[in-house]
DNA sequence: GTCTATATCTGGATAGAC
DNA sequence: GTCTATCCAGATATAGAC
């Protein structure tokens, strides 16, 4: 947090928040603990990664329903009986994955360091960081939006209402911005949906990044610069 | 076409393009005449229309892997195996629907009488256009965009090439603004692609318009001007 | 904690009557 | 052209041995 956001880099990014690696395990882990047999952090958490990125790979290549438990037993070498000591059933899966990055986000959004700056270094640090947190947590994020129709209906609210938040947040900042005078613009909801909407490309269209050879700094420097132009920032 | 594109309302659209009722489903029927053992058109057309606007409500609100056929007959109110005379397996539906798509808006999209038009006017073809279309043809375009996993592999290729066919149009349009010494811009291409995806949010989040009580029109002037904005028309 | 074996059921697809 | 009845593969989920 001490380097955030002056310096925006996502390697700074990846060292405030550990969004991978073991320490994202351990968190599922303890999210999940009560709905599984398990008890053994040890033992368990190297199973979860093992369950979680062979669902990723199988749902978000062929679809979730079209994935069945076999499919994910042989990917992950663990047994039919022995998926079934970690997941209450399939949909329990999917459930579990919305609901850990639903958290994860808002534990990043909830960030006190970033809603104390000043409008400009604010929109940039909500940029940057939705960026960078697309990038490394991306086969989470493209599970929810994909497959979010096979989940609950509360689950399915919960992340529209993310979204909602988020269109918020930005729209506070614009407005922010328009009252310190450095911003000036008129349908500031349809500015932030769509502020919202390049964010979300970024893991949507992965492939057209790569045809295109867009790197992830390149990106979000595009997005900001894009948002500041539609705000009429120094323009003025 | 002969309103088009001076009068850019959703209605001129529809009576140029005529995207829905009986003649959709006729060409429903045409284009897969030889895929179904139903010979008469007469009979047919209907319970095609039946067919398909069963699965988008079905697959639009579960998923169509989560659809049974089943779900489809009773829905329908045809039986499992008069369902069989029209479609010749599950994943062939699915098929069919994004195949009749993808020929619908490649007649639009080769439409010469937009292709002549100046740089301006044709953004505002191009982007007038593509919003009453995707509005017009919504549960397709929904379809399509999230069971894409689903498809075959020459389906998706198809699809995703269309996306870059239609993110060159606009590029090739905001180049030859940029030649003509009224748009002035860097990354086209990145610009493009947010144009795209600006009018695919027309569709991908209905809701969030619905909230914002945001209407068509306004939206398509939205997305226009800010493109314009974008290429700094009228800013230089 | 993990496996094998199995129960149970759902869903796609077809045969054949009408 | 449409329906009923049925087949059977494959899926989720569990029981019980190790």
């Amino acid at each position: 947090m001490d380097q955030w956001p002056q310096d925006i880099s996502i390697d700074a990014f990846r060292r405030t928040w550990v969004l991978e690696g073991e320490p994202l395990w351990r968190r599922v882990f303890d999210t999940h603990r009560e709905k599984m047999q398990i008890k053994n952090p040890q033992v368990a958490v190297g199973n979860l990664e093992k369950i979680f990125t062979c669902t990723f790979r199988l749902a978000n290549s062929k679809g979730f329903q079209a994935m069945s438990l076999r499919d994910l037993s042989r990917e992950t070498g663990i047994s039919m009986g022995g998926l079934y000591a970690y997941i209450g059933s399939k949909d329990d899966l999917a459930s579990a994955i919305e609901e850990v990055l639903r958290k994860t986000i808002d534990d990043v959004m909830s960030d006190q360091a970033v809603l104390d700056l000043g409008p400009l270094d604010r929109l940039k640090a909500i940029i940057y960081g939705d960026i960078y947190m697309n990038d490394i947590m991306h086969p989470w994020y493209y599970f929810c939006y994909l497959e979010a129709k096979g989940l609950s209906r509360d689950q399915r609210e919960a992340a529209m209402q993310m979204e909602i938040k988020f269109d918020e947040r930005l729209q506070e900042t614009f407005v922010a911005g328009i009252a310190a005078g450095i911003f000036k613009a008129d349908k500031v909801a349809l500015l932030a949906a769509n502020t919202t909407s390049m964010l979300q490309q970024w893991y949507l269209k992965r492939w057209k990044f790569q045809l295109l050879g867009t790197r992830i700094d390149e990106y979000a420097a595009f997005v900001y610069e894009t948002t500041l132009h539609n705000l009429n920032y120094q323009d003025a």
